[in-house]
DNA sequence: ATGACACAAAAGGTCTTACAAATTATCCTA
DNA sequence: TAGGATAATTTGTAAGACCTTTTGTGTCAT
């Protein structure tokens, strides 16, 4: 007998966690279950599943690892949607990173090269509030030149505010992922530096970004392509500073062991 | 009497099911149960764990979620560890996207920068096995250039090819994601161009991809720049021939509906 | 001897029931 | 009216039984 050249599908017999998830995934998507609406309790969904509460919360929990509900106890507790949030998405890149499976010089190099692509979005789509805050977190910059500690918060503030600029949420998604995780590391390196290095360090990243702003604020990406190549440097040489024998043609590759 | 000062850490009770995730989740990050281990069976963890079935099954549920594990029934079925892969952070990416989170028009501008840092990179990183992969792909490129459905399926290999010669990880990544995604789209706009403008578009395509191959063998990337310019003004050229009142100033804004 | 079939064993999938713990609302009392 | 005990609601957990799927094994007939 010649064989059927009809193709089936997989015959898979789907767990009954695995039907309720995706019903109430399918409600969150469409966005019939808004964020802040309240599940059922656990018992009234099995109810309505015709299933048991143990399939139920089989279900519940998938769905809380996805971060599309949260779940508190008592009365008047239970799941509450959470919509579904760039968050959802950042756990898992986070954990790729601090598991080790993106080393820090792919995450590095990733950052400058991300940072780039919000600087260019941002010239063209930033608004006046915007501009406004980008200015603001420049000018608090400027004054904490002098403290390292707080030049972290605030350097790691402007990278945020400039994705935010580029209204685009995988630059924003990106952003607090990458640049969160790179910022650690940076600052570390900074701090290691010789007292006066870091001060004239502070100052000279001081003027890069605020460059940058402006350039970003009349929309000139002519000068973008220069300020963001020496934003990439200045990121480079601080962390490449910890290195004794440094090997300046080739940056990243001491980043391998950190 | 006066508050405290210290600041207490908030007392959360843990679930069985969460520290059962977490320990497995630890001996998976750390290595000791790799890629192809077979956990013991819900009953044997149970009592391992001092816990329950539901309680076991639950963490499982979660594990599986996160694509660290795959279950099968039956005899030698049971839990098998999958290792963190990138796969684990591009379901999550992949479903902002397909749920609207994300728009077409922030989708396509971040393959553009993506595609150019992974060109920038590939132009530094590159190995002789990845030139002649790329090589290999644009020769196929040439002779699909009458067949679209068969050159989108290349144009696809030879952005996955890009990324993986940047030796990136993260580029890998967002490229399987972003670029997959905007695939679909992108031949759909072209497959709705008239005939010889297909061809000839076709045609265009392939030799600013050629170029690029090029560009990045020999490591010029003064000219990648232009040449990855290029390459956006053909995607967006493309994708905006859908509509008919065509705003040419502001080329994503249409692509906001699709 | 060999192949087909039946049966057994292992493991996940499911249901039921019961109880514990947490949290909030309510009501009662001082 | 305020404070605290109490009740009600809801999740958290356990135990046990049974079903279903899958594979291994052994037996029987040829």
């Amino acid at each position: 007998m010649d064989e059927l050249k009809v193709s089936f599908a997989p015959a898979t017999t789907q767990r009954a966690s695995d039907v309720i998830y995706q019903q109430i995934y399918e409600k969150i998507a469409s966005g019939e279950l808004k964020t802040g609406d309240r599940l059922p309790s656990e018992r009234e969904l099995a109810d309505q599943f015709h299933r048991s509460r143990p399939s139920v919360r089989e279900a519940l929990r998938m769905l809380q690892q996805n971060k599309l509900i949260k779940i508190a106890v008592g009365v008047n507790g239970g799941a509450i949607v959470q919509g579904i949030s760039l968050e959802s998405a950042e756990q898992p890149l986070r954990e790729l990173i601090t598991i080790g499976v993106i080393s820090p010089r792919e995450l590095a190099e990733y950052r400058t090269h991300n940072d780039r692509t919000c600087a260019y979005l941002a010239a063209q789509y930033h608004t006046q509030e915007d501009a406004a805050l980008l200015r603001e977190i420049i000018a608090r910059y400027g004054e904490a030149i002098y403290d390292s500690e707080r030049l972290a918060v605030i350097d790691l503030e402007f990278h945020k505010a400039l994705a935010k600029s580029s209204h685009n949420k995988l630059c924003i998604l990106m952003t607090d992922v990458v640049s969160t995780l790179c910022a650690r590391m940076f600052w570390d390196s900074v701090s290691k530096m010789p007292e006066k290095d870091i001060i004239q360090f502070n100052q000279f990243a001081f003027e890069n970004h605020s460059q940058i702003t402006e350039a970003v604020i009349v929309g000139d990406t002519e000068k973008l392509v220069s300020l963001m190549n020496t934003a990439g440097d200045i990121f480079f040489k601080a962390v490449t500073s910890l290195k004794k024998t440094a090997h300046l043609s080739s940056p990243f590759s001491d980043l391998t062991s950190l």
